[in-house]
DNA sequence: GGGACAAGT
DNA sequence: ATGGGACTTGTCCCA
């Protein structure tokens, strides 16, 4: 509309204009037309703007209702001629209905379960007819197909339900399929796969039906799903075996979503009153540096606010700007330290984000997410997020709970073991390397942790080409680092500002390292010329990431989809390897020591909860399927568990 | 809602 | 002349 009418203005406009050159000028031109349907929605999803999508979504809403037929079960014999009509085995698609409310606490107010072809709603307000259902549930030849398992199986608990495997989670399937999609919606997965536009069979309003007299269109909703939950299962699968995943996902992936479900359950204890007092510590402490700041600064000001901290040391102080980011002057921690030389203010600056950054994101935060009802700390554990194919931690993430520096460590001291328990902490000692061992077979490296050496000294002799004894702590440090450098995948400028030596400097080390290495240069060619030639890496049990920025014409963006080649295999293979570690040593908890629990992951460490008593055994059955999942997965390198014990995490950790 | 920054592996 | 380590999540500021 508006459009229309500058249009129009515009045309006026111009035509009392004389021109000089022969413009024509049709403002029928100008006009804004509808999108291309189709192709905007296709473009909207492979960018992954959800948000987007669904405000295109409604207006799309085809014609054609993807109502599905749909028995009602709230009785026995209801229940059993569902259960009695339904083709043997396959499929089980299964949707919860959940009442509103964030997940944790929401209830469950029925099931909808579908064969894809039969298709049944059971309210779960009235458990006499449940028998046969549960038997559904219980029944290892179907498999239950759920969009997001893991939430299913929480639920599920609370109401003392259980669901037996074999399973089949859509969307841990989308992200195996999609590792880089941050969206695995069931929508979105519906629309691909099927080219069903999921939610559209419900009609506005819809007058209440006899059959569902009440919440009519969520009742349908997940019915609806349900259905198409088991018309997806033959079809991920089929896509799945494509492209040499489904081992990983039936055998690891699926398996592992119980596992992280008790885990959340299970939740980690923490000391609420020792992080009451540290925040009044560091208030104290804060309020005190606040002064000084201030003081240095010549007044007042928002040291939080990056923008504001710029105005004061660039402007008012005069100082050098460093770098420039995309809005202003950074004032990062890198470039305080720099400017640390030419006057007090940035380095007091940086001690005091640090404590700011410290009480704000754990001391004050996490009391506030201990579960009222189990006094426990329940993060989630995503297994959809990471591209590479690691877990995250999320409300509270756990795995970037502070290990260094004092107050650091007293938050970690707050993570304590209930009375008459301790905690237990086994740590892959470096997973990565010997990883990067494994696939490069360089013999060097192969050799190193054949023979246990640490790594990190042998690397040292060889980049330096000094004896044992005439290596400093230093320079095994700059070999340690070379070594992170070359599994992220190394520039001479990163490592350069690393460890704090010159471009050319660090180039030496580098260069130094794949002479002595050379089958681990070899082995990045490999993965940067595999990511080009079929556009994806891969890992030891088949997982994929797709790197669509090999094929950029920007150098950088080129650079970084190397450095993404070379990483994510090793990356990815060390999360392959800790999943089947959870796996198992759960599983042999279960058989062997039901008392000891598993209570997080972080990357290549595994905490527990164990019985004081049942401490010794819990050690080493930990340490040995640990270690024993190296050769099941047929790794050319033995691995080696550090184990850490204590009443708190800053003790336990190794 | 995006950017800057900082915490972890 | 400037920029090149990977993967995350949470907090704060600011438009």
């Amino acid at each position: 509309m508006i459009e229309q009418a500058e249009n129009a203005r515009l045309s006026r406009r111009l035509a009392t204009i004389q021109l000089d050159s022969p413009v024509t000028f049709d403002s029928e031109t100008y006009h804004v037309k509808p999108p291309h349907q189709d192709q905007l929605i296709d473009l909207l999803r492979e960018l992954g703007f959800t948000t987007l999508l669904k405000s295109f979504q409604p207006s799309f809403a085809p014609a054609e209702t993807n109502e599905v037929k749909t028995e009602l079960v709230q009785d026995e014999p209801s229940a059993q001629k569902f259960v009695a009509g339904l083709p043997k085995g396959g499929a089980l698609g299964l949707q919860c209905l959940l009442s509103p409310g964030s997940s944790m606490q929401a209830d469950v107010q029925g099931i909808a379960l579908s064969t894809g072809d039969k298709t049944s709603f059971i309210p779960l307000d009235v458990r006499t007819y449940m028998r046969p259902i549960t038997a559904l549930l219980h029944d290892p030849t179907r498999t239950k197909v759920v969009h997001d398992l893991k939430a299913t199986l929480l639920v599920f608990h609370r109401i003392g339900l259980t669901l037996a495997a074999p399973y089949l989670d859509t969307m841990v399937a989308d992200y195996l399929l999609n590792p880089n999609r941050r969206d695995h919606q069931l929508e979105t997965i519906a629309f691909e796969v099927l080219d069903h536009r999921l939610g559209t069979g419900q009609k506005e309003n819809a007058a209440p039906q006899s059959l569902f007299d009440e919440d009519t269109g969520s009742r349908e909703k997940a019915a609806e799903a349900a259905s198409v939950l088991a018309k997806l299962a033959p079809a991920l699968t089929e896509r799945l075996s494509d492209q040499g995943s489904l081992t990983l996902f039936t055998n690891v992936e699926m398996p592992l979503v119980s596992v992280l479900a008790e885990i959340e359950r299970n939740g980690f204890l923490l000391d609420v009153e020792a992080l009451h007092r540290l925040s009044k510590e560091l208030e104290r402490d804060l309020d005190k540096m606040i002064e000084t700041i201030e003081g240095l600064a010549g007044g007042e000001f928002n040291i939080n606010s990056p923008k504001q901290l710029a105005t004061v040391l660039f402007e008012k102080l005069g100082l050098r700007p460093i770098r420039k980011t995309k809005t202003g002057y950074s004032t990062d921690e890198d470039t305080l330290t720099q400017l640390a030389t030419q006057h007090e203010l940035p380095a007091q600056i940086v001690n005091y984000r640090s404590l700011s950054k410290l009480k704000s994101t754990y001391v004050d935060a996490l009391p506030e997410l201990v579960n009222p009802e189990t006094k426990r700390l329940h993060t989630s554990l995503n297994q959809t997020v990471a591209a590479t194919g690691r877990l995250s931690s999320t409300e509270p993430n756990l795995q970037n709970i502070p290990v260094k520096g004092e107050y650091g460590l007293r938050i970690r001291e707050a993570f304590i073991a209930p009375a008459g328990h301790t905690l237990l902490c086994a740590d892959y000692s470096q997973v990565e390397p010997r990883i990067l061992a494994h696939l490069s077979q360089d013999p060097r490296l192969l050799a190193v942790f054949a023979k246990g050496e640490d790594i990190h000294m042998a690397t040292a002799m060889e980049i330096f080409g000094l004896s044992a004894s005439h290596i400093t702590r230093d320079m095994r440090r700059v070999a340690k680092t070379v070594v992170f450098g070359i599994v992220y995948g190394i520039s001479p400028f990163g490592l350069a500002s690393n460890i704090g030596v010159s471009q050319a400097e660090a180039k030496k080390y580098i260069e130094t390292f794949f002479e002595k290495f050379s089958a681990v240069r070899a082995l990045m060619d490999r993965n940067i010329e595999e990511g080009k030639t079929k556009g994806y890496t891969t890992t030891i049990l088949g997982r994929r990431r797709p790197i669509p920025e090999l094929q950029s014409g920007d150098p950088t963006q080129r650079g970084f989809g190397e450095r993404m080649a070379v990483n994510s295999p090793i990356q990815g293979s060390a999360a392959d390897l800790i999943k089947v570690a959870m796996i198992d040593v759960n599983n042999a908890l279960h058989h062997e020591m039901p008392h000891t629990k598993m209570i997080l992951q972080v990357h290549d460490e595994l905490i527990f909860e164990v019985p004081e008593k049942e401490l010794a055994e819990a050690k080493h059955l930990v340490k040995t399927v640990m270690e024993e999942t190296g050769k099941k997965l047929g790794l050319s390198v033995p691995l080696k568990v550090d184990l850490g014990t204590g009443h708190n995490w800053r003790v336990a950790h190794p």
